[in-house]
DNA sequence: CTGAAAGCGCTTACAG
DNA sequence: CTGAAAGCGCTTACAG
């Protein structure tokens, strides 16, 4: 900068004031910094710049990675939230395996990020209070069991359950299960009211992120309710196992069992056979919005917490169709071991 | 650091030193301090520390995200690499959508990232130069055309094209077909070295990162050869359309059809029905790898480029069989035409 | 409209 | 083994 202000005859701060825009400044002036700049190919070192004025424009990403249990979605919303800082002028730090404790209090007390999203927030999650302790503003993706005073943006599972209730009692289904992931309580709860709102039954398992949970879940929905006719899954590493365990009953999909998905994001969706009915919100979409909530703050808003959900949409593809009729049913049976024996 | 040196009472200049063990401080002094940091809950500031010392211990990750066409293995090599620089006190800064021209130029002066990670290296990749005329110390997660000078992690295409080849060849497939991505193209030399050392035919097309060109694409490739038997894809995207193209044709997989996946993480292969024979490598592994390229070049280490390919692992699923026999040939378009009647 | 100067919180020669 | 001081490259009151 030093350099830049010698080249074009003023000084530094004329050219820090040029630069920030702060105070006005003669045009000949500015546009003698101008050149200088792009001579020198100067650009402001951003250390110098966040020591000063305590703003780095960097936001982090707390992305508890619990290996293999990635959702898929995870990616979109990463990079969509990251795009958008970018474009907002900051930038994206990911901090990945950070949990509560030490490392946390370390890297919040740095003072190198502005703020931070937190992601995968779980319903008692340590960091939250942490980081309110840091003093570091923050907005989650996701939240927990109180979330009272803090920004965040969310899937609205209740409307996702409507939709994908909604949408099996109008194709004639009235015994459902639900599938779950064993973390994240909300789907089944919103499912639950949904359910008993349409007034359809569900029963309700959770899995762990493997083929194998997925096939002892489906084991457990039919003891659970062995007339179900419908399956919706919140758990899409289990959903591979409840489809081959179906298949290996004789249960055929969609026509003798539908199954859809909350939270698949549309090219995974395409893979399964036949390929996955889905509700889903647009996980960049819920990037982008945590972005912004956490922006607002960084520039001074202290509007009451903002809480910001976003529906699903429903995206048909072919794993969902009509209720087998009770006739289906009755000769249910007969009609799969037939099918066995081919 | 002030505040500590007070409590201390020590000169602020000796608690840097204690901080960062450069010289001997003596027992007791070192305690004081330590007790001081810890009742002050000290932590030292990043900007001020990355100002002088010219480090500033953040590496960029630039990560172009052409939308929609992600590999669905990007997030486990993104999280390797964080997790993995996080270990050796490194922050990974996500940089999305950033392409050559000014952003990058202008990311690279800010002397924010001590240096880079460049992952979808493109054959001729603009990014490249940039950087080296940066001056930003880098390396890449795969490879362009003439990586001479820069390190480099990647998947080992020849080898995992031998392993796929290898295999097919042995369950007796000669006829092949390989889908590639229209992006990258080593996949395909490679995977025709290998057909060709195996004595094995090979025909190849490219696809979109969608199902509709996924059918497309095996139109083309029975265009291309109406009795190929085995199909090899490098398009995750597009695999869902190869497979239910052939379904409409009657042929099943795999009994009439093999298919295998090369670069699909495991989650993903267990969607399909069959579930998907991969050849895969580790890309939480080249993301880790590529980091410590990287940082060993931050330390000084000037010895030559290093250039580090990483094999496949061959995962038998289900969607590879033996090939058809003659026999089978020969009836199968009968076959196919009764089950289609069915 | 512009400049001179203090200071952000560290690191690191220089001196003892 | 320890301290006093310069300086990293900016921003921003203060002064004109």
């Amino acid at each position: 900068m030093a350099d830049v202000a010698r080249l074009a005859g003023v000084s530094v701060s004329t050219v820090s004031y040029a630069l920030s825009g702060t105070r006005p400044i003669s045009l000949s002036t500015r546009e003698r910094i101008e050149q200088a700049m792009l001579d020198l190919g100067y650009t402001p070192n951003a250390f110098a710049r966040g020591l000063k004025s305590k703003r780095s424009r960097i936001i982090a990403l707390l992305f508890p990675a619990r290996a293999g249990s990635l959702r898929l979605n995870a990616l979109e919303c990463i990079v969509g939230a990251s795009d958008h800082a970018q474009q907002r002028g900051y930038h994206l730090m990911l901090w990945t395996g950070v949990e509560a404790g030490d490392d946390l209090t370390q890297l919040a007390g740095q003072g190198l990020v502005d703020g931070a999203l937190v992601m995968g927030v779980r319903l008692h999650d340590p960091r939250i209070q942490v980081l309110v302790d840091a003093g570091v503003p923050f907005a989650m993706i996701g939240h927990d069991a109180d979330p009272g005073e803090i920004d965040f943006t969310d899937t609205d599972f209740e409307q996702s359950a409507r939709l994908a209730v909604g949408h099996l009692v109008e194709q004639g289904h009235q015994r459902l299960g639900f599938l779950g992931d064993g973390e994240n309580p909300r789907p089944e709860k919103a499912l639950r009211r949904a359910a008993s709102m349409a007034g359809a039954d569900l029963v309700a398992v959770d899995a762990g992120a493997s083929v194998d949970a997925g096939r002892g879940a489906f084991t457990r929905l039919l003891q659970a309710d062995p007339n179900l006719t419908a399956i919706i899954a919140f758990n899409e590493h289990a959903v591979p196992g409840v489809m081959r365990a179906a298949g290996d009953l004789g249960r055929r999909i969609p026509q003798d069992l539908s199954i859809m998905c909350i939270d698949m994001p549309p090219h995974v969706a395409e893979l399964t056979t036949p390929p996955m009915t889905t509700v889903e919100p647009s996980a960049a979409h819920v990037g982008r919005a945590a972005v912004d909530m956490l922006l607002r703050r960084l520039n001074g808003d202290t509007a009451p917490p903002r809480q910001l959900l976003f529906g699903g949409e429903l995206n048909l593809r072919g794993s969902c169709a009509p209720a087998p009729s009770a006739d289906d049913l009755h000769h249910g049976s007969t009609a799969r071991q037939r099918r066995h024996q081919e």
